[in-house]
DNA sequence: GATTATCCGGAGTTTCTACTCCGGTTGTCA
DNA sequence: TGACAACCGGAGTAGAAACTCCGGATAATC
């Protein structure tokens, strides 16, 4: 499914040698755990520690710390979409959508900074970024007709405001992160919003 | 109303200078103002500048950056808690609630960072953050109950749930900064979820 | 108006961190 | 197994930003 990464740069690329690739992988989900546990203003070095490499190594990979960052969200939005996908397959079209929305916030809740990338998503600042975000749009969006078809959700919005609450959910769960129960009845409130009829607010 | 600034530090303390007094103030709005602008993360130097003072003077006022984002958050803090009190003379509990809700909301959508400022209330990090933001729980706290009594918000949630959505909508009222219709039905879908009675959603 | 405590300005210091560079090491291929 | 290209480590560099310090200016007081 996932071609060997060649070294960066168009057209013919060598591939990356094995302890390269070994390297790479390693950095990335090290930057991953460290960015989620102290906020994505952690130093490069910290990053380096974690992930058993020298600093160099990392800056190879990941020519500047902005790429870094932008190579971890990428990673999980890229994870989110297959996720949507997955649940396309499922025969209840609005307890697939409302398993989507609540299994991205569940990731909010525990892992920081995650918010940031969903905003990424949403805004598009990098090409990179850019793509995995329409892939996840595309997927969340296909959920949410899917659901508003089965009469699961209000008929009355569109992905910009499921993905507006989405971020909103998230950093909501961020702030109540200790409490679970105040998490859950946090998203009850918005779960009944997007179920509610347009012609229930008079 | 206010007693004249006095220089930091318990008991017997001077009143500020007059120019001081005015230094003070200036570096303050600045601070608001160029925090909103362009985050958090701008350097002293700059709000410096657009406060036309010296660095010297905003370090002396507030000796440290942390310490001026304190001040600026709680001045904001303060500012909310005020309008809540305002609204509870109101004839409407439920229309008071959900204003007051998307004035706080309408603020974080074009005043950036100040997302921060509400979570931050939420867990009393520092001291005198924490009392103002017990400040402003309390008087979201009456809206609340006075709201839920007179119908118009669901009885099964309590101040923490509030808090967070409130956080939570800010955060995405700023994600669609740019929309204003978006922001708008987004809210809705919140504001629907409030009002829901707890049987609703079986 | 003279005196003095207070305050201001901004150059300088310290610290932190992103990023570079190269001698040494390791994987790869014949 | 030998030769070479690719890769690694981490000391070193550059720049930015928080914070300090003191000579000069200014407000308060008599």
């Amino acid at each position: 499914m996932t071609p060997p990464k060649r070294a960066s740069g168009p057209g013919g690329d060598r591939p990356l040698r094995a302890d390269a690739l070994r390297n790479r992988a390693r950095v990335l989900e090290a930057a991953e755990a460290v960015f989620a546990a102290h906020g994505t203003s952690v130093s490069t070095e910290e990053v380096a520690r974690r992930a058993g490499v020298g600093i160099g190594t990392v800056f190879r990979h990941f020519p500047t710390k902005e790429a870094l960052l932008e190579a971890v969200f990428v990673t999980r939005l890229a994870r989110l979409a297959a996720e949507a996908d997955a649940l396309m397959g499922a025969e209840d079209p609005g307890e697939a959508f409302f398993t989507f929305f609540a299994r991205v916030v569940g990731h909010a809740a525990t892992k920081n900074a995650f918010t940031a990338a969903l905003a990424e998503a949403g805004v598009d600042v990098r090409a990179t970024t850019a793509e995995t975000g329409r892939e996840l749009r595309r997927a969340l969006g296909a959920l949410l007709r899917r659901a508003q078809d089965a009469g699961a959700v209000r008929p009355d919005i569109g992905l910009p405001e499921v993905l507006a609450l989405l971020v909103g959910a998230s950093q909501a769960a961020e702030h109540v992160a200790g409490d679970d129960e105040v998490r859950a009845r946090t998203l009850t409130v918005v779960f009944d919003g997007l179920r509610a009829s347009p012609d229930h607010a008079g």
